[in-house]
DNA sequence: GGGCATTTGTACGTATGTATG
DNA sequence: ACATACATACGTACAAATGCC
């Protein structure tokens, strides 16, 4: 699932696979995401790494993040258009 | 100028610094600012922060990055529209 | 109020890869 | 071949916010 080979970045590759797992409805709005530190357990990459793939996400509007609470998945409602 | 204890992270700090040089318009568009090393040693800073003072730049779009060559101010040209 | 676990944020250091000149 | 500069990835430690007991 995830090549720690090929010349795609590894945060690319989780972030990805995160979006496909939303996608595929795995991952329900307004349910979070792995933690950090679960992505780092689960897909077996470092923390500054699960980091960046989180940061990817949010910066692609699929999730957001609440310090001290967690990562979730982006509500589907109106949200003003933006 | 930088304070290593107060409560705002270095990296804004610092990225605070750049952003007022460029304003006074100690550096100029399309010439480079400090390069990730020196930021380290004019800063005394970590190279990881001196990479996310680059990245906040960036999404404040102050500056751009070229790879292998390094980062520069942002032309003030109309840069058709966006 | 305190204590604890969980989670994200900051900051450090190091190594290797890739692009440019 | 070499030097410079950014990109990725690893690891570590501590701080801050949250939630629960």
């Amino acid at each position: 699932m995830i090549d720690h080979e090929g010349p795609t970045p590894l945060y690319v590759q989780v972030a990805d696979a995160i979006a496909a797992r939303i996608e595929a409805g795995e991952l329900l709005p307004d349910r979070p995401v792995p933690s950090e530190n679960q992505l780092v357990q689960e897909y077996g990459i470092a923390r500054g790494t699960a980091r960046k793939t989180i940061q990817l996400l949010r910066e692609r509007g699929l999730v957001v993040t609440i310090v001290g609470r967690g990562t979730y998945v982006v509500s589907k409602r109106p949200q003003a258009g933006r």
